[in-house]
Parts: C-alpha cells; structure tokens; sequence
DNA sequence: GTGACTGATGTCGGTCACTGACATCGACCA
DNA sequence: TGGTCGATGTCAGTGACCGACATCAGTCAC
C-alpha cells in the first residue's frame, strides 16, 4: 500500500481518492452488519477500502464513532426548531418545534438505511452505550438552548430529555416493520401520548 | 503472589482473604478518584489489594463494571414501588410510587459516597456511557413492568423514561453542593415539575 | 485418614483497540 | 527548482481483556 494514486472518473489522477471518511463509514456498516461488531476489526474495515488500521483512527476517535457521525447536524435541526419559535412560547411548544425541525433529517427513502443501521447497533450493547451517550449530548445542548430562552431549571432540562425521550420512542416505531407514517406523524402522536400520560389526577 | 493465605482478625487460617469484590470495588472507586480513570491500570487496582489483574477480570468483565454494582438491587427498588401501588393505579401514580421506593437506596448518610462516585463518573465520558446504558436497562424494566399491569405502548415506555428522567435530575441536585432535603422529597418535586412542563395548551 | 473434587486464584500467551513518532510522496506554491 | 503541506503508511508500544492450564487449601465420601 505504497501509493494509493488512483484514476478517477474524470480521468484525473489524484493521489488518494477522495471521501475517504464516507468509504470508511459505509464499508463499517456493512461489515458490522454482516459479521457483527465484534467480530470486525479495523484493520479490516481499513483494509476494505485500500488503507490502513491507522488512518482508519484518524478519521475516526474509535471503532465505534465510525457509525456515529453527522449528529452535530442533527442537533443543529433541533436547535434550528428551537430557535424558529415565538420568544414566549411553552417549552413544551418548543419541544414539539424541535422534534418537527429535527424529523427532516429522516426522510422516508432513509428508513432501510437507519433500519439496517439501527439492527447493528441493537445487536452490540457498546454502540448502544454510544448512541445513548450521543442522545444525552443532544438533550444537554438542547436544555441550554432552552435555558437561554429563560427557561429556568428543572423545567429546562426536563422538556429537553423529554424531548429526546419522544424522539427516540418515535424513531424506533418509525423504523419498525410494517410502519408507514411519516416520522414527524409519529412524533407528533407521542408527545400528544406523553402529555395524556403526565396529566392525570393530582399525586399524593 | 504464589499463595495469598492470611490470617483473619479472628485468628482463622484463610486461604484468600473473603470480600473481594468489595475490596477491588474500594480501591478501584479510590484510585480513579485519585488519579482518574484513564490513568489508573486494571493491573494497579489489584495489586493495590494483593491481587492480579486477571482476578480483576474474573469479578468485573470490565473496568467500568466495578463502579457500577449493586444497580440489580437498585432495579428491584423501582420494582417494588411499582407492585406496592394499586392495580387500577395511573401510570404517574405508579411512577411516583417508584419513585418514592428507590429513594430509600440513598439515605442521607450516603450523599458523601454518591458525591465522590459521580465525581469520578462526571470526569469521563466512558463511565458516563456505562451509567447511561444502565439507567436505560432500568427505564426498559421497568416499561416491562408497566406493560405486565396493563399498561399500553407507548404510554409504558413514555412513563418508564420518565421516570428514570426524574430520578436522574432529582439525584444530581441531591449530590448538589449544599443541598440538604432528602433525595424523596427532591424527587417529588421534579415529578411535580414535569407534570407542570408538560401541561400546558394543546400545541397545533 | 486418604484421595478425589472444588473453587478462587496465579501464570502465560495471545488478540485487538488505540497512540505517538517518524517517513513518504504527490500537489501546490513561491 | 525547491520547499511546504496534507493525507497516508510504517513501526513500536501500552493496556484491556480472554482462553487454557497450573496450583493448592478446604471439603467430603469412603
């Protein structure tokens, strides 16, 4: 693996081919999708799109972040609903602006994909640990958005979990066999339940 | 490290010295107090305490594990608040009641620990991938719990999510520096708040 | 009492995730 | 032409973890 020159299309010669971070993640899909997490090393992900174990860490902190990119856009889609709300709307009229904002970035046709996506990470309890860390970050980010807004605590980071919370339930019925509703549909109707279900006569 | 006999407070004649687990559990909690988790070695925590490494890895699978033990019985406690409430109790009801039985895991007495172990936890993002799974697996519990009383998805899940949510807020002010009310009535009053966040005017 | 058996531990060797230091070599620029 | 840069390769190392096997005090059947 001296010289990784290549061809390209256009018949221009480059010296590495280019999207080298987007082969990477896509060759790790598939991988982890047909032998399983563990059983994939990242020298052979790295190997399968023609570099090495090392540079594979360098587009990636670890072997598990190599399916967890893009999120930074994610939460910038919540922000993004976040901020496309009136200054003295209810946090939970922010909440459900965010989840509207947020839904874009899934699109029907991406259903097969986060469904195969979603099946690797079901089946390995690290990435779920990553994924769970990952919607954390995003429920941390949004409460301050919410803070920001004068959105005092506990209230701030109440709403935003909840958030996250109605998110992840719709996603996961989102990608289940047989759904065909839009996930903003979805969303929608899980928080509607989420406000049935913390309504309710007064608590001792 | 040949042979590991000791004698016992009681003049006993041992061949290991009983109460491994928890003696690994001690150091490990104190050395990544110390030194942070990253630069404590799996080797270190059991030499700390007269054993090897792979004696470590026979009683945590792995190097996070050993701060987090005991959540089964921690689980339980959800559990019995849930079967302590009647059956034709709400979800919230049965949240609260939850809620209330877990509080007892955290006597006053234990602020102190529970301060220095989320300390620890707080400075690095590997442990706090650990906690989250695990207050996930409680969250996933307990909907199970729900759904065996009746309760339908995604109310089960919703009110389970919540409830971990509460908790999880509720527990972080309770560690708070200065704060002195019981981790129950804390917790109560999250719950109170959240049913307040969620409250509100229909949204469109 | 003796020998088989058990259970917690030690020892050894290996795999793999990840890292720092340094070398390469086209592309691009002065 | 020469120098710098950026993406990559090479190499050697550390540490988490695991399987296989050895050890040896305690126990129990006989």
């Amino acid at each position: 693996m001296k010289s990784a020159a290549v061809i390209t299309r256009l018949g221009l010669m480059v010296r590495w081919e280019p999207g080298t971070p987007e082969r990477l993640q896509r060759a790790a899909l598939e991988l982890y999708a047909e032998r399983g997490f563990e059983e994939t090393t990242a020298a052979e992900i790295a190997q399968s799109v023609g570099l090495t174990e090392r540079t594979f860490f360098r587009h990636f902190s670890d072997k598990r972040e190599v399916l967890f990119h893009g999120q930074e856009l994610f939460a910038r889609a919540f922000l993004d609903g976040v901020d496309a709300v009136p200054p003295d709307a209810s946090p939970l009229e922010v909440v459900a602006a965010a989840l509207r904002a947020a839904t874009v970035f899934f699109p029907d046709e991406r259903r097969p994909y986060s469904r195969t996506r979603q099946s690797v990470i079901d089946r390995n309890p690290a990435l779920q640990e990553r994924e769970l860390h990952k919607l954390a970050s995003l429920a941390t980010t949004l409460a301050e958005a919410l803070r920001a807004r004068g959105v005092t605590e506990p209230a701030a980071t109440l709403a935003a979990q909840s958030a996250v919370t109605v998110f992840g339930i719709a996603f996961g019925q989102w990608i289940a066999e047989g759904e065909e509703r839009s996930l903003a549909d979805i969303a929608d109707s899980v928080l509607g339940e989420l406000r049935t279900v913390t309504a309710g006569p007064p608590t001792a």
